[in-house]
DNA sequence: GTCTATAACTAGATAGAC
DNA sequence: GTCTATCTAGTTATAGAC
């Protein structure tokens, strides 16, 4: 995978195209890809609007760069936080600690790759639909073990599925830095709430 | 409220107006706001663009028309649902089928109202987020009387409230009509998993 | 109430000087 | 690698004939 699907890591932080990015992501975040131009863009980075295109080949490209970039650092990361655990119960609490708080932590980047990815043209759209198919089916699979192992109430695995996954996502909507609860607090009491509707007696 | 705000009794049915909102709506849902040109809705009416303006004063009167319609329907309906039952437990589980039936049911008016309304100019929007507001209002009432009645577990209630509605408000996003589940069925499953996680052992 | 034609403006992207 | 200036094509909305 090309650098361009890492927005985090500024490369070097700092660097032009690194607060061309960040500030892509914050308004298309904000606004909404469409709704952003490429003139507003370069204000908000401080440079003017033709400079962008020494940096980046268009607005397409960056949309793409954030949005697969995002569910790529998503699934890589649940990965590595379910690699550890024992067992189903554990895996999924640990999944669920790992979306909740990379939504509340990373608002903006994900509002992208979830909200804004469909403005994509149909090449591009491809890369970022399988990247998340890629993590849908982790997250499906760590349902399916949960099932097996202990039990689980699930009435209909897709829909179970898209319930605690939707339910996720939508962290990135609503929480706020300020708020009264810190991202970890919120994961915590998400994690409680979708381990307490799965294993419900029957 | 004016007419306007009630997009879905078509007004007579297949007038023409109706069938401009009818494609909006579909349109804006699927694609956004932004992404929706008046020549490509012209297009999908089956008129010329200077045509539509005999129905609709703006582009952005169409957009307020569907969301703050939706809003207030969905209200409406939740009151009307409500009203009848004779606990706190049964008023949720009321307003869990009838959120989760409305998204699946009305897809595309749900999504313009969840996700374009943003694209509003500020008198506008203010005009739907008010309309918002009094329906978040009535679903936290319904958490309290829960927790007041039953000792229902809420560890924070802005967060338990979050992740139930957006959870409930998403199915506008997976359901297919032909999919394997039909929309009430789809709302038991919603009802039990909200009433599961509230209704644990402390 | 539909049409053709167009006004007034903005979009993404490029050319070429420095 | 930044700038000024501009190209081409698109946008919402209107004017006025029929």
């Amino acid at each position: 995978m090309s650098s361009l699907a890492r927005p985090l890591p500024d490369d070097p932080p700092g660097s032009t195209q690194g607060r061309i990015l960040d500030a892509a992501t914050r308004l298309f975040a904000e606004r909404g890809y469409h709704a952003v131009g490429m003139r507003e863009l370069a204000e908000a980075v401080g440079i003017r609007p033709a400079s962008l295109y020494k940096h980046c080949a268009s607005k397409q490209e960056l949309l793409f760069t954030i949005a697969h970039g995002t569910m790529t650092e998503l699934r890589e990361g649940a990965e590595a936080a379910i690699a550890e655990q024992p067992d189903a119960r554990s895996r999924l609490r640990a999944w669920v600690v790992w979306h909740v708080t990379y939504h509340a932590r990373h608002r903006e980047r994900a509002k992208v790759a979830d909200e804004q990815f469909r403005a994509l043209d149909a090449e591009r759209l491809q890369g970022v639909l399988a990247a998340r198919d890629a993590y849908e089916r982790l997250v499906k699979g760590l349902i399916d073990d949960g099932v097996a192992a202990h039990g689980w109430v699930v009435p209909h695995r897709s829909v179970v599925t898209n319930a605690i996954t939707t339910m996720c996502t939508a962290v990135d909507d609503w929480f706020r830095e300020d708020g009264p609860l810190g991202a970890d607090a919120v994961a915590a009491i998400y994690a409680d709430l979708v381990l307490a509707s799965l294993e419900r007696k029957r």
